[in-house]
DNA sequence: AACGATACCAGAAACGTTTCCAGAAAGCAG
DNA sequence: CTGCTTTCTGGAAACGTTTCTGGTATCGTT
């Protein structure tokens, strides 16, 4: 089943078989049908490790993903595909789970496989010149981005919304409807995640308007998963804080926030308004339809690799590209009731 | 960057160099400590194509999926993920539209990838023996199976419920409950996919306990996904098709359905009952929650990665296994109302 | 002191390709 | 018919590893 064994069946040089099976013009009509035949015939499929050995062109970028079931995530990861299907890289994915780094997962799995670069979704934002330094391959960051002090922004991509300016429009957005007593859900703010940013922007919010921030209303959940996310609203509703709307920092937490709030006899807009951030699918489905800011997920994954394949390419030069939300009203945002 | 560099850089011989990176024991510590640091100091990183050129054991396994949004399957691939891991494997994903035949995207793969075997989700259930025999690498069919006869069914494996009794069972979960007009909700059932597994399962449930089966309650889809569900529902509800409760194939589009329902003013399940099959993580915390058919998704992703390592490694025979779903109750299915 | 065993290391073959180089056959102009 | 291109094909080197074979010190034993 090697190439020797073609050669063989049909009674050329091995040369001649590897020209014709890379299509190379300098063959006749006639053996490159013969050798098509006996390739046929005997099931002999190339060997794509000596093939890359010779020319080590084999593009294949690693999209490491912290958060297996968000379904943001799948959405990103269905137009990283077919772009990269485009440009003729295959993709190869990497689930990490929360405690592990994306950035160890990454220098390793680029060293095992040979990678040409790499794509890090879900991670944090606050990685130091060296960690960069320690991954040899391009890569982007997806969905966050980098402030350290902008040190190193030249040496890596990323693709993002501009997580705190995107929280606060979404908190504004409450509080235009009359909301004052706004409670917060999001996932542990001190590992410098985007969960940070997106506090931030709510706090921005409630300040340009002259609200008093009220740390009883934040409610901040260990893992970044429904379950959490539900026993976290639950906490929250229990110890009696008084809020007329919930801003989760996510489509699919918000789900399950009000999922929470249904079983405290809460409704949902009438008793409390619920806005969030992503435009998942599935939350165009839920009762109502939830309330959020859509993020460009089509536009994030495609450019993702195009700024990967041509800092790989053409030594292009790392990007930072921002991108802007669209609010989407469903049916969670209503005024808070009069007062009693 | 190759192994004479390091070699060359500490005066040692290629062999040398590459016993200690493979921890063979015949090497001094002195030397050992050397090589290492050398190693370090040039990055050095070893070439895993010539490396599987010389000892083919790179063991990667593919996955095609077909659905990608489907959170049940991701529910599956991560198990697969994990316990491909605890064996060696590494596992590279392979999404399909709808429209592309899994076996010709599986072959292609195997063959430009050197795959050592094959995960198929999500697929149909009746290739014939010729098709089996184009894919020359083991595979399993991951929750569906073939039922073409019973030929070839040595010459893959499977790992499945069995989605004509689950059906059956669930719809007579809603008889039981006093529903006599069930209204069922499939994608299309032509294509011999589970679809028509399951429809025959709600026929078979309605046979035998009495009912006739009424078509204008059938309602096809035209794609297995929410958006599809939910307007099939509300065509559905729309033509005045009169029934009591409803069968939807999987938990994503009974969410969507119920969305359908909800908007044109049904209530879950005081006017509707509602059941389904899958068991996803979203299904806990719809409003109320999803009663449904839980499929054991952690053991079947781990039971298709060991039996396909199995025929991998030891040449294991074949096995088709089938698991019992669990009927978790939430609050979607009720009594009917009394006849007015 | 001589011998065999042991520990360590170098050389070279092999893995399955691609591609460069050269050579043979064929065509064509003179 | 000769010489020169052109067209096709075979041989062999090269890609970066691993591993087999063999050889040289070192050491302990008699």
């Amino acid at each position: 089943m090697t190439i020797k064994d073609v050669a063989a069946k049909c009674g050329v040089s091995v040369s001649t078989v590897s020209r014709v099976l890379n299509n190379h013009p300098d063959v006749s009509a006639a053996v490159r049908e013969k050798v098509m035949a006996a390739v046929e015939e005997l099931h002999y499929i190339p060997n794509n490790s000596a093939r890359d050995l010779v020319k080590p062109q084999a593009s294949t970028i690693g999209v490491v993903v912290r958060g297996v079931g968000n379904p943001f995530f799948t959405s990103i990861i269905t137009a990283v595909e077919s772009e990269a299907e485009k440009y003729g890289y295959t993709i190869i994915l990497n689930h990490i789970r929360s405690g592990e780094d994306e950035l160890v997962a990454g220098a390793e799995m680029a060293r095992s496989k040979r990678l040409k670069g790499l794509i890090l979704m879900g991670g944090c934002y606050d990685y130091t010149p060296e960690q960069v330094a320690s991954l040899d391959v391009p890569f982007v960051c997806c969905t966050f981005t980098n402030t350290f002090g902008n040190l190193g922004k030249d040496t890596f991509s990323s693709v993002s919304i501009s997580d705190r300016d995107v929280a606060k429009h979404a908190v504004e957005h409450l509080i235009a409807k009359g909301h004052k007593k706004i409670a917060i859900i999001l996932d542990s703010i001190c590992d410098r995640s985007i969960s940070e940013l997106r506090y931030k922007g709510y706090l921005e919010a409630l300040k340009s308007n002259g609200i008093e921030p009220d740390y009883d209303l934040v409610e901040e959940i260990d893992f970044f998963d429904m379950k959490s996310a539900y026993e976290g609203t639950l906490r929250l509703i229990d110890r009696g804080a008084d809020f007329t709307a919930l801003f989760v920092i996510a489509d699919s937490l918000a789900l399950a926030a009000m999922k929470a709030l249904s079983d405290r006899g809460r409704k949902v807009p009438e008793d409390c308004s619920v806005i969030s951030i992503d435009g998942i699918d599935m939350s165009l489905y839920s009762i109502p339809t939830l309330t959020t800011l859509i993020q460009p997920t089509e536009e994030m994954g495609r450019d993702a690799v195009r700024t990967l394949v041509s800092v790989i390419e053409e030594n292009g030069k790392h990007m930072h590209l921002r991108y802007d939300t669209m609010l989407r009203e469903g049916g969670t945002v209503a005024r808070p009731k009069a007062e009693s």
